[in-house]
DNA sequence: CTATTATATTAGTAGATGCGCATATACTTA
DNA sequence: TAAGTATATGCGCATCTACTAATATAATAG
């Protein structure tokens, strides 16, 4: 792998909301709403991180309608950021956001009240 | 892993010098004027580099006389460091400094000629 | 002691980065 | 068509980062 891409890749995982993110996904496609509810960040602030995710190649986005959503890129469950977000998974907060991503299945109400 | 020390960690590795640095000390120990060669960077830079490596918990260092040799901490051969570093081997400048490494290993005359 | 060498630290500066806010775009529905 | 919702983007600002240059510290040699 080139330099500049390892440490594009390094880059984009080096923040506390964007591995929050990166982990979220490891569970299941979100759109950027749930992403939202469930990490607490503003709808902007989400939308520059995916951006860097997506840049980096870390996550890939798919329109559903009105909303977008967001999972893991394939690479991303393997080698290094495999071991990165392994060794994430035992922070308080990334588990704490686990549950909150759970919360947030339950029908995507994002943040009004329509349905998909 | 706290996710802060995980940032930190990640944050120190996402740059190409320090990258460098560290895939460098993967070989053996290393002086910091050997680093300097064998990289061709600053002396004041590498410093600095170094100082974020070992706040960070990558590198440990031991003075030896006039010198300071820096080694690659044992975590950072472990985890998710060990993997990072696993992918940038393939990377044209990594291995170029590798012989470069072995080229400075030839005495420790750092940038004068005086020996140890 | 003084001089020399290896390394660390400081200050200054240009560029990058993350956030908040406002606005733009895209899709859906009436 | 217009209105509403989800997402993206552009801008200004504060902060961080990496570099340069100069200086400081530490150990050794004479």
């Amino acid at each position: 792998m080139p330099l500049p891409e390892t440490v594009r890749i390094l880059s984009a995982a080096a923040e506390p909301s964007r591995l929050r993110i990166l982990a979220a996904l490891r569970g299941r496609r979100l759109c950027v709403c749930e992403l939202c509810a469930a990490l607490g960040l503003k709808q902007s602030v989400m939308s520059q991180h995916l951006r860097v995710l997506r840049d980096a190649g870390l996550v890939r986005d798919s329109k559903n309608g009105l909303w977008v959503d967001y999972e893991l890129a394939p690479e991303a469950r393997r080698g290094a950021l495999r071991a990165i977000l392994d060794e994430a998974e035992s922070d308080e907060v990334i588990r704490r956001d686990r549950k909150a991503v759970a919360r947030a299945d339950r029908a995507r109400l994002c943040g009004s009240g329509k349905k998909a």
